[in-house]
DNA sequence: GTAAACCTTCCCCTATAGGAGAAGGTCAAG
DNA sequence: CTTGACCTTCTCCTATAGGGGAAGGTTTAC
């Protein structure tokens, strides 16, 4: 199979494919006479695995750390339970900053409802965006 | 006021005023007669609202837009206001994302907890990530 | 035999928010 | 007068996941 017919089957394109191979995620085909990539069916099912893993949330690094382990003849299955485990962990903990941003721009925004824009003060950019920067005088050592 | 001066008590590097002044959100200061920036203190009032404004997850370039509209001598409220409520919007999407994500993630740990490595199926990379690509001879026009 | 449609490698580009370091000028203290 | 701590501009580099396009070779169809 070449590789265009693998990037249509695969629904990605052949620049990521020839960038999968690159960095490490699919391993390098044969080649023809000619020096095209000559791939087996079953780089679709790596291709299906990388992508099942993107959705998941693992990055390309991560994904070749897998690979890399099966590829060895390692069963990456402990790994990877890990790998979902901390992906997880720190799902939650983005989640939490996420909501707790949401939480204040919504206060801000319910602020500025009731706020005049005449109001503006000339020292400032916007009133509807205020900070505590360091007033001068106290710098820390 | 030179520049490491105002870089200490923002808080901020030197680097960073420069990266500033270059992107336009803070303004370039007067220079001295050997070329030294010579900031006023109401810079330290800029970097505040910078600050405040990125803590609410506004990007240094829409940043810039705000600053542009204040040093045309308009007020920006509006404009801020605006942008607020789309920022809004879009967390409120993001968040529903990643929540959806991280059931997915709780359902795939769960299920993996009670499969045996031994199982895995030579044919993928690891049997705790699935996916349904594209299968041979179904191929979209 | 030639034109279209492939394929190859190579290098640069995207966005974001700066950081690293080079080469050279300046300022204050001793 | 020299040393160290500043300052200037300049260019390149980081991570992520590829995209764009050049220059050149190949295959397929007519």
């Amino acid at each position: 199979m070449r590789i265009s017919e693998l990037a249509n089957r695969a629904r990605v394109t052949s620049k990521t494919l020839r960038y999968y191979e690159r960095i490490g995620v699919l391993p390098a085909p044969s080649r023809s006479a000619s020096g095209y990539r000559d791939y087996r069916p079953d780089a679709l099912d790596r291709l299906g695995f990388i992508r099942a893993s993107q959705a998941v949330g693992l990055s390309l690094g991560e994904i070749r750390q897998v690979v890399a382990l099966r590829d060895r003849g390692e069963t990456p299955c402990d790994h990877v339970y890990q790998l979902l485990l901390r992906r997880t962990a720190e799902l939650d903990e983005r989640i939490d900053e996420l909501q707790t941003l949401r939480r204040d721009l919504r206060a801000l925004t319910k602020r500025a409802r009731r706020l005049d824009p005449t109001d503006c003060n000339p020292r400032g950019v916007c009133h509807l965006i205020q900070s505590s920067v360091d007033t001068p005088g106290r710098v820390e050592g």
